[in-house]
DNA sequence: ATAGAAATGACAGCGCTGGTCATCTATTAG
DNA sequence: CTAATAGATGACCAGCGCTGTCATTTCTAT
């Protein structure tokens, strides 16, 4: 019923220190001796107890979660890929949704990790870009990993993830540029996203290349969600000199924008021209299809937890391969953008 | 730094196990006894070490959450109210999305209780339905309790909490009747879950009673997804007696159908009224906006964790208020149906 | 005053890790 | 081929912070 370590090592014929030498992957473990505590391990299917480990070690094997997203789509892939990797390790996640705005976040957030001795943690936006997150965190002495908008690894940021919103924005404006529009509008996300920020600077890069100098009128601040595409796309269309296209700055408002245009009797693509991003599923399900930029988010979430581990697994290779990746959303052409008309 | 149960114990002027009994809801504790040792927790802030606790008492603060399902926004739902109870009673949540028609996914199940050491499983379509699921947690003798579709409580479904599809989609066909509309198709969704034979169920009822007679052309199988409406309205409109009203089993099939609609130039509802299911975030960012059912996932989920801890939990109220929840999804009418036109 | 119940405490031990040595086994230099 | 050295392993113990068991104390009702 209940394997423990003594079972294990009566099986392979070691001393119950070698297992545990074993399982903690500490050195000074002969080769044909780990393989016989791997068979014995394996043979009588031996699950450590986690509670035994972590009381003895005071260490723990699991990780949080924290984010505050309405984007369900984006927060599932994201639990996916950390679930993956924690699968790998053997630790567990926790996930803790929550209000970013709240005016006590940062004990909330202490609260979880103390509470939950956890072993590191897991931040994407906003929390990855909140400052005394950061701060409060480093002072308590916990491991975490941001996935923050970025182009550029750098020492000040050998934990994060990087994904590089600006490149990919750039993509998506060079591709409406090349489908011969000139009058190109920009709805943003909400500016506490750095996102929104970096796709917004790929957007107006594209254009001074072009020799364009990018119109105020045509970039409307907003937030990340339906409604704010509706009221960007109305206000746009409102203009005596309207976009032919808009890059909104997720799939979203784009759909937003969309809903806007139907209500407003636009032609999509013929008469505007409407790209998103992040490939969210119903970038799929609007009619026209999106066009779009694919964010890899499982794979990204993957490897944010693999760095996690890598800081805080006391005996694991810690230097070596702690190069940071950089993710380019890939732009993704649909229907909902066409050669101007 | 670090709180443990002995500093509570001399703060309070107790022994260390009055503490304990305390923590743990244990009867013969004097009322001031027990006040006093409250008061030294609170100002402390004592924690007590979950590892600690499960190592001791060889049982777990943890309960799984098992789910495949496609539907992020519903997951999100299903997590935020387990989430709630769970915090609310000192319990930490572990997700387990996995693909349920995995061959060995009952061998899996009963690994992730083991390994994890839980204590209860919340169960969704399609896990709470598969029957070889349930008798392998009995057999081991895990709690669990199971979100499902039905009507009418019963002994032998005492750890369930149900979800009144029959009466829901009896009450949007009703809808639709009460339109004008006599000629109402119906999408269904994957064979497996069992919420779509309910609503079937329902939707034929409503016609019955009107003294209609459910026309199988009219009903068309599929799955839980956005190409599935896609195809199936395309089938239905095909027909050389076309309906005047679809009714699909959910939201993303509702949404297939109003693309499709949109492929073939019909005009929604002016020519065909189209009701989903669920009211999932984008049943109101389709245009035009989806008339829909909508279902409290959050509190479903609240409800199921509490059910769970009520039979979980050694030293609670054990007996008292074990009533059933039944929930019933709620009509919302929207712009996708109309008076036939 | 005394039985009986209720409240409390003393103590062992959950399964594992970390530390300290002692012992044993390979490898290498001489 | 042996001695010296480093590496691998085991024996042993304490203890992580809590709970279960059972003995003891304190209360309550007669």
């Amino acid at each position: 019923m209940k394997v423990t370590i003594n079972d294990v090592a009566s099986h392979a014929g070691v001393s119950i220190k070698t297992v545990s030498r074993v399982m903690n992957n500490e050195p000074s473990v002969r080769k044909d001796t780990y393989d016989k505590v791997m068979a014995a391990i394996t043979a009588l299917q031996y699950q450590p107890n986690a509670a035994a480990r972590n009381l003895a070690s005071n260490r723990s094997f699991s990780i949080g979660y924290i984010y505050d997203n309405p984007n369900a789509y984006y927060v599932i892939d994201m639990q996916r890929g950390l679930l993956d990797a924690c699968r790998k390790h053997g630790y567990e996640l926790l996930i803790h949704p929550t209000n970013a705005k709240s005016p006590d976040i940062v004990q909330e957030v202490i609260d979880l990790v103390q509470q939950s001795r956890l072993a590191g943690l897991v931040l994407t936006p906003p929390f990855s870009e909140m400052p005394h997150i950061a701060e409060a965190l480093e002072k308590i002495g916990v491991h975490f990993v941001r996935i923050i908008s970025g182009s550029t690894p750098s020492p000040k940021l050998s934990n994060c993830v990087l994904v590089d919103d600006f490149t990919a924005a750039f993509k998506i404006t060079n591709h409406l540029l090349e489908l011969g529009h000139t009058d190109i509008a920009f709805l943003c996300g909400d500016e506490e996203h750095s996102s929104s920020g970096e796709r917004l600077a790929g957007y107006q890069a594209a254009l001074t290349k072009r020799g364009i100098t990018p119109n105020p009128k045509f970039i409307v601040p907003g937030s990340y969600s339906f409604e704010s595409g509706v009221k960007g796309a109305k206000q746009l269309m409102n203009l005596s000199k309207k976009p032919s296209a808009i890059f909104a700055c997720n799939d979203e408002i784009a759909a937003g924008a969309l809903f806007s245009a139907r209500l407003m009797n636009i032609a999509i693509p013929q008469q505007l021209a409407i790209a998103g991003f992040e490939n969210s599923p119903f970038s799929r399900q609007t009619w026209p299809p999106l066009t779009t930029a694919h964010q890899p988010n499982v794979t990204i979430a993957q490897q944010a937890a693999e760095l996690l581990f890598r800081h805080a697994k006391p005996n694991a290779s810690k230097m070596l391969s702690d190069k940071q990746p950089v993710f380019i959303p890939e732009l993704l052409v649909r229907e909902s953008t066409a050669v101007i008309g």
